[in-house]
DNA sequence: CTGAAAGCGCTTACAG
DNA sequence: CTGAAAGCGCTTACAG
């Protein structure tokens, strides 16, 4: 209760129990090996006395530091998904009694300077990545000097191996099944929006991909347009072009939420509805989704289990697991109104 | 380059340097104690060798332990805003050497017990809140164990003063003169879209008031109405109440950005052309007022400025700086192409 | 200006 | 089952 009270310390708890400093160090880390008399005793002197040990104490004696580092991405607002994950993943660390470091790192090799100095200090225990690019060069750097990490997100090597441990969202298998579903439900014509080409890669090359099989197993040839940015209005023009074809298609798959956001204002402006002229779906499962009237058609990333397998992934050493490659939900709601029955 | 390379310790580079440890430690801390011989002989071992001092330690011995803490608000999404926020902290916070710590905490007291053991711990020197309600009491509590924080919002006691030292942005300026320059621009009616009554508090009734003093003080008499939810959808259906009229507002200002892009898409749903036949603003400039045709016009927060009085105020033990009020900037896009010459 | 000593608050083998 | 000893890697007064 004093000003910055003077923190209890094991040496007080272990006066007031009348034990060895030891014994109280047991109490806490090794209660199984302590008779139950003596536990009773040195645990009502911890409650009485509220004692919690100091982490940075028990972080130089058993060299752990007890936290996970993690990189926020570069301003422009990653992706809108990133708040549910980083908090998601924060949960997970913390149900393994650590807790989350976050730093900044300028882009470029300055950025691998950051996760050095962060390691060469001892401050982090490992890493998780994420808004993980092609041949990004952390993985690489950070698996060659043995740094533990995990990624959310594969760097798509174009030979070789995924360096290290990874976790991902089948965003093929995903848009396969949209369009798998989609064609069920009638449509025949069914478009893809993408991000722009320059950025047209990792996951929002794997989507694409996986929208083109959909297409070609069902023997249906739909055209794909792709934004000249990443903003709802980039979308809304690239759906304009496919809503002028001759032959405008019934159904849009959206690479990302904001997107299909886009192409939903689209849609509606030219005075058609969405869910019933034509289907839209997004990607994500953002806050977006359920902001629009009637909610938006999605895949849902399924969150925690990303975020809970990458903890485990950077604990496991050894070589077992390298990759997890996770399925996304598709949510159906009013903007594609697909039967939840044919759910596989 | 040892797997797990065992880290270069002080005791290595005295070693190295043919001086005491003592020295070295003082190289690093006090330089300018030592002499310029002796500073330049350590510095290349530190250099040769690679040695960073290792943070748990040294936390240990300044019983600092370098980390400020930040809650994670609950699941739902918080604000788009506060992504741009927790980048510009965390670069804050790094400027002063230290780094974010990042935790989540259930609602309600739980919450406090989770600051309560961080502190017990000494795993944070102190805190930075955000997400602050009206009556929140974890201002209070922490005050009053005399934990160090810094609050981003305020709190809006009934009565008594804003415990402990915090930073506002001022919503009732910004709407103030939102409405005074779209007055000025010529309109006449002037409406507000607000959070639902439930949730209006704190800085959504901050900025509504605002929005009436600017009505008042121009003898306008303008409809506020509220969204059912925090929504696109929520705020299109209030804009359609306030479109119905029969002496339909030229012009709407938004609570929020999402609200505002929701208010948009309402507008052209009737064919009516942002900025023009209807002027829309926003509120915070997240990454929707760029993603919408032409641009939502909106009012930044002045997002770095804030960081950095938050980490000043942290430092600040005295009471002499309690609280800080900043300025939010209009910037004008096609959604209401205020005049960039009025601006004051 | 430099170094020997004590200490930060724990944990980890290791005796007893 | 319990305790005395050594150590984690630094910093902080304090002699010299």
């Amino acid at each position: 209760m004093t000003e910055r009270g003077q923190a209890v310390t094991l040496r007080q708890v272990a006066a007031h129990a009348g034990v060895s400093r030891q014994t109280v160090s047991n109490v806490i880390n090794a209660p199984q090996r302590v008779d139950p008399v003596t536990l009773a005793k040195v645990r009502s002197a911890i409650e009485a006395l509220g004692y919690q040990p100091s982490r940075t104490a028990r972080s130089l004696a058993t060299r752990q530091a007890g936290l996970i580092g993690y990189c926020l991405a570069g301003l422009p607002g990653h992706s809108l998904y990133m708040d549910q994950f980083l908090h998601a993943l924060t949960e997970a660390v913390e149900e393994t009694g650590r807790h989350m470091l976050l730093f900044t790192a300028p882009d470029g090799d300055q950025g691998l300077t950051t996760y050095a100095n962060l390691i060469a200090q001892r401050t982090v225990d490992a890493f998780i990545l994420s808004d993980t690019v092609d041949e990004d060069p952390r993985h690489e750097w950070l698996a060659g000097r043995g740094v533990r990490f995990a990624s959310f997100g594969r760097t798509w090597p174009r030979q070789g191996e995924q360096p290290g441990p990874w976790v991902d969202v089948d965003g093929f298998a995903a848009c396969a099944e949209l369009v798998t579903r989609l064609h069920a439900a009638g449509h025949r014509r069914i478009a893809f929006v993408g991000w722009g080409k320059r950025v047209m890669m990792g996951a929002g090359a794997d989507r694409l991909r996986g929208w083109e099989a959909g297409c070609r197993r069902l023997g249906l040839s739909g055209r794909a347009v792709y934004s000249d940015s990443d903003s709802m209005d980039g979308a809304a023009h690239a759906a304009a072009a496919l809503l002028d074809d001759p032959e405008p298609p019934t159904a849009i798959v959206a690479v990302s939420d904001l997107l299909a956001v886009g192409v939903l204002s689209e849609v509606r402006r030219r005075g058609l509805r969405p869910g019933h002229d034509v289907w839209v779906t997004g990607f994500d499962d953002s806050l977006l989704a359920t902001s629009v009237e009637g909610g938006l058609t999605t895949v849902r990333q399924p969150t925690a289990e990303i975020a809970s397998t990458l903890v485990r992934l950077i604990d496991n050493a050894g070589p077992a697991e390298t990759g997890v490659l996770l399925t996304g939900r598709i949510v159906a709601r009013g903007s594609a109104p697909l039967d939840q029955l044919q759910q596989r």
